[in-house]
DNA sequence: CGACTAGTTGAGGCCAGTCAATGTTGGTGG
DNA sequence: CCACCAACATTGACTGGCCTCAACTAGTCG
């Protein structure tokens, strides 16, 4: 099913101005493409940027081998892209939240080269294609900033390939709770509780384990009192213990 | 051991303004970063190129944690890079041979996140950090090749996540074969005859296996007519047969 | 309320890891 | 040139961690 410009059967709450984006107006804008950039280099990223798009849980941003023609920039809910290999084995291969810059893959070959699935009610804000080159143009700093998101992307994923090629399961799971954490605490959430918003088979296909492992692993870490678990609900009760979990035998 | 501009004892065989790196009359420049450029681009980013680094087999070309200072283009030979988890553990996170650009995942941090080591006396053209940004404002079709780049090293390392977390080890082996051989062609080498440079457990830390694993894996894909193996010379029998263990039960 | 999805837990099997012995190769120096 | 050594590779026996299959529970939504 497409994505939507709007939600369905709801009265906007907000003004029509509001559906035009700003990002000098934007809580996110420290941790986004425009990060770093003063007044006069945000106004006229405002004025480039496209319209915003809202997602349904479960509404697709994009799909593997559609024409590229935008990146995204996350500014409310969270999505998962995942990879398909040529016989329909499918990984997910990141969660991104808020803030976050999606579809960085797609330059390569003008197609995108993985899915985008929102995990709940998302928003996000439009780069069309057209417009990247005259930002990078007209604006120095953001071209810059393009760069180090990419860069970022490649650094994240050569973690990824850490974790998957030489982790045990209870080390993945560790690794990624903590992650999550710092995420939220870069955010300004709570870095100790938060609720997932992925099954345990996403979490499963984004560590390379099997749900049963997954759910076995939340019940033992419970069990030995580092984290509390209930459904998706979590807390890291001892983080620090969390920590040692990564690098230690057995 | 830092890298060496020069090898040790041997007379220069080749004059000195050979040593000045050239992109109009390198053979890779259609796979590198001038892809697609016009002869007067291709003269003006031969003037922004730094000099060449000769390495020898062994030689470290950068660390991780040290800062990043360039990018670099393989002209001959190849290299592996590693990343280090904080306990120490490293992975090879890629392969990399002529042609391919290297050091990408340091803009982020302005250090380097991972290790390149050279797996056989190899020769790579530097393009210092101050130049790239001028490079990119004189020249906007190499902008967009960065970006190319950038993204292509995105989508590749997506497909290792894909193997490194789905797949069987026998599936892994002849993924990473099979890559092999589409590199080697792309660069008109045989795409069904060539010599690892690489060894049992490297190739073990990239698949995320031990290396008896891989070794055995060698022997069965001989006993049952994929390839042949001697040592490190590997000759692809049935690559069609090499594909089809992809994705197939047991 | 029934159908469905998500999650938990148990029993058993298998793939890849571990440990160990042996063979092979390539570089070095006498 | 060859003997030597160290690094690399192969193969076997055994182990164990994760997967598979399966049963059951708890929410959720027509």
């Amino acid at each position: 099913m497409p994505h939507r410009a709007q939600s369905g059967g709801l009265a906007p709450v907000i003004s029509i101005r509001d559906l035009k984006v700003h990002c000098s107006t934007c809580s996110m804008r420290e941790l986004c493409l425009p990060m770093g950039l003063g007044a006069a280099e945000l106004a006229q990223v405002d004025a480039l940027l496209g319209t915003r798009v809202k997602l349904h849980k479960g509404d697709t941003l994009y799909r593997a081998g559609e024409p590229f023609t935008a990146l995204y920039a996350i500014r409310i809910g969270s999505l998962k892209t995942t990879v398909l290999a040529e016989d329909g084995r499918e990984q997910v291969s990141g969660y991104h939240m808020l803030g976050d810059m999606i579809g960085l893959d797609g330059i390569v070959a003008d197609r995108h080269g993985c899915q985008a699935m929102a995990l709940e009610d998302t928003e996000v804000c439009v780069l069309p294609l057209q417009r990247i080159e005259d930002i990078a143009r007209a604006v120095p700093p953001l071209r810059q900033n393009l760069l180090r998101l990419m860069s970022k992307e490649i650094a994240r994923d050569q973690n990824v390939m850490l974790l998957l090629g030489s982790m045990r399961a209870d080390e993945r799971l560790a690794v990624f709770l903590l992650s999550l954490a710092e995420r939220y605490k870069q955010r300004g959430y709570s870095s100790t509780e938060f609720v997932l918003r992925m099954t345990r088979e996403e979490i499963g296909s984004y560590l390379g384990l099997k749900l049963e492992t997954v759910s076995r692993l939340f019940s033992r870490f419970q069990d030995e009192g580092l984290i509390q678990v209930q459904g998706r609900a979590v807390k890291l009760l001892d983080p620090v213990a969390l920590k040692q979990v990564v690098g230690q035998r057995g």
